[in-house]
DNA sequence: TTATCATTGTGTAAAAAATACGCTAAATAA
DNA sequence: TTATTTAGCGTATTTTTTACACAATGATAA
């Protein structure tokens, strides 16, 4: 069989997308993990990624890596970093195009790829000793999405269409490692006009159900054309 | 002349920086711009750029860029975004990481590289049909620095060590778009306790001269280390 | 020499937002 | 029936933001 090359005039450098995939699980904060099965680093846990194709925007590529380790499509994914050390990859010099994404982890069923011995949601807390760079890359994520859940509506992203203000406060509190005053938090949130409260309670609860709330995003982008800031924490 | 070629197994894009440089003169904010000389887009306005070494940092880029199109080494500079829509290049598929820079006017003098025909600073609300997606980068690099210069004491990079207050108000106000309140302004800056005042005043204005301040970095770093966040505007 | 002009610098009151926290309600388990 | 647990509401206090008026300064014009 022919091996087919591709030259240049100018060394190119290689250039991929890694994923750092968020999920909820209703108590922690999880990350996705693939576990590498040839080398470099084979053996070890990583983040999931790609190559990018010739013809292939950044952002369909992340989508392609998703793809990959399950069934997960239509999800919310934003462009993190691009980390670019000369040496952060043993075989070339390998750029890499960080996206961030959210997702619930019941909805989707993880399964590894033909170069993955293993796929798991590990607990953000719990993660070390990662392949190449992605220990930083994952930190970086982590302060992002600490930043970003203040003042942005992605927190929904994780959460099921349906939830109640309890668990909303849970996921925050699993972003931001810090407990939230439970009144308050209620509060702001509601005066903020961008949840719709559901007639539905919980179920077979031992103490008082919560009601169900959505997120109501048809008025959040109409808040977002007035250029209303929203600060949810 | 033999001409050296690059070979890969599999297809490379290539990588270039691209640099959105931020200068202010005292007055409103600029960015730097230089017109191509040769094809694509010759003669045409755009960010300075160049295309990624094999052994360089994205970073190191970046101020490679600087050093080229004037002397400017040891500046304010970020990562902003990484462009990667494949047809954004007609020659070849070229990914492009953007870095923000932001310096003082009046500390640099631009010289147009070999491949350039002029270059200068150009207002930003005078900036129109750039080269390539450089637009649609200027405008992402506006929104950032926007957004950044209200929790971030990145102004100061863009101020001459000494200035007053009033001209500290004219940059946000350049920056932000709109006018603020003079005393508000002042109250909550000094608040921070970031800036220190120095005895001298202006000279020869034909007005009451305003007090010289300077930005306090150490000040700023033990708040920063206390975890304290700041909102300066 | 004095008045004028432009702009700096300070204070305060009112409104809005953030914080702290006590009490009642509801649902299951014992 | 009672105990336990968590949901949900209200309110008082503190802090932050916003709006706004007037005195001070220094060059320049009269």
């Amino acid at each position: 069989m022919k091996k087919q090359t591709f030259e240049y005039q100018y060394p190119h450098p290689a250039v991929t997308v890694d994923c750092i995939i968020f999920g909820f699980d209703g108590q922690n904060l999880k990350v996705m993990l693939i576990q590498r099965k040839s080398e470099p680093f084979a053996k070890k846990w990583a983040l999931p990624g790609a190559f990018v194709n010739e013809d292939e925007s950044l952002e369909n590529c992340a989508e392609r890596v998703l793809m990959k380790e399950s069934n997960i499509s239509g999800v919310y994914l934003e462009q993190l970093f691009t980390f670019g050390t000369p040496s952060r990859d043993p075989r070339e010099r390998v750029i890499s195009v960080a996206y961030m994404g959210l997702v619930k982890t019941a909805d989707f069923e993880l399964i590894a790829g033909n170069d993955e011995l293993q796929i798991e949601w590990r607990d953000i807390n719990e993660v070390q000793d990662l392949a190449f760079d992605h220990q930083q890359i994952l930190e970086t994520a982590i302060q992002r999405i600490r930043g970003k859940i203040r003042y942005q509506p992605i927190g929904f992203e994780l959460m099921n269409s349906k939830f109640t203000l309890p668990q909303l406060q849970q996921l925050y509190e699993a972003i931001l490692g810090q407990t939230l005053d439970r009144r308050n938090f209620r509060k702001k949130l509601l005066s903020m006009q961008i949840l719709k409260q559901l007639s539905e309670k919980q179920q077979n609860v031992a103490h008082k159900a919560a009601f169900y709330y959505e997120f109501d995003r048809e008025r959040y982008e109409v808040l977002m054309k007035k250029g209303i800031y929203l600060e949810l924490v």
